[in-house]
DNA sequence: GGGCATTCACTGCCTGGGCAGGTAATTGCC
DNA sequence: GGCAATTACCTGCCCAGGCAGTGAATGCCC
């Protein structure tokens, strides 16, 4: 039996609505954290898995983001830009492009993980922890089900 | 207690990126269903408020949708050349502009709710009612907790 | 009633994502 | 070995949101 209906429908309930609502929140939140940093929060991710050894070409961020590729060229032109990262043809496979911090990107990337749980427990501040895992596990049964949550490679 | 620290924080097991994951799964499942509309996640909404009698003005979308004036500016421009509404300056408060929807701009307010229900049923089919009331629990308490709800008129 | 703050809509400029198409390099298959 | 399919990255063209600043209209308050 479906949740909605035609007649029931409105968009102040929908969970898409409130889904929309709270990602924006975390967003205002993350940047607020960030914004001494001189980076932006989809910047920061970037950042944060290049420097977790997670990412080392466009390729594998645009798979743990899942982002566009076309997307994921222009965010590393504008960090490139800002001498956060190099960017370096592979000499294996020539069509890779080999992802480095430089020495600010890598002193931003120590700094990124406090950022990061500092913005999040402001935002989830206001849940008890069984609150939170809840959160949590119904995110991922809605992204499993749909096949939406890309698998960590090593874990 | 705060819930993370820097040492156990990972971006593929924060909430915050499961969050930006959903919203992002939500929007795609939504565009496919109003792809033979011709209009985007972005407009539905827009289309949605104003056939509901929930706004007139750029002021109240501004409001329910928590948007910046300037993006909505530009969004009313795409739904004007659309051909589904139409701007027109008040007489009572002359800085104020009403909306109004056109022929078929009714006509697609008339579908918009069975599509955003069966989108809605399509994200959140896998969850159970009790699943499902507990998720949009949760994201209001959040979203009230930074008061970051937009309060409804005549509710 | 005059002066001042606020509201409303808009504009320019930026970041950001999706899609389609293009090119080069690699892989796989016969 | 050669050819097709795939992969990786990039580009142009959209839509979309945030921020700052503008000008006009209104409300307020003395």
């Amino acid at each position: 039996m479906p949740h909605f209906d035609r007649e029931r429908f409105s968009l102040q309930h929908s969970p898409g609505h409130l889904i929309a609502l709270t990602n924006q929140l975390k967003d205002r939140m993350l940047e607020r954290h960030l914004v001494d940093h001189g980076v932006t929060a989809a910047q920061f991710k970037v950042v944060l898995l290049i420097s977790q050894s997670r990412a080392s070409t466009p390729a594998d961020l645009v798979r743990l983001l899942s982002l566009d590729s076309g997307a994921m060229t222009r965010m590393l032109d504008r960090l490139e830009q800002k001498g956060l990262l190099t960017r370096e043809r592979s000499h294996e496979d020539r069509r890779q492009v080999h992802l480095k911090l430089t020495e600010a990107g890598i002193a931003l990337g120590v700094r990124v993980p406090q950022i990061a749980a500092d913005a999040t427990n402001e935002l989830t501040g206001c849940l008890t922890r069984a609150e939170l895992d809840e959160f949590q596990r119904l995110m991922k049964k809605m992204l499993m089900a749909a096949d939406a949550l890309p698998e960590l490679p090593g874990e």
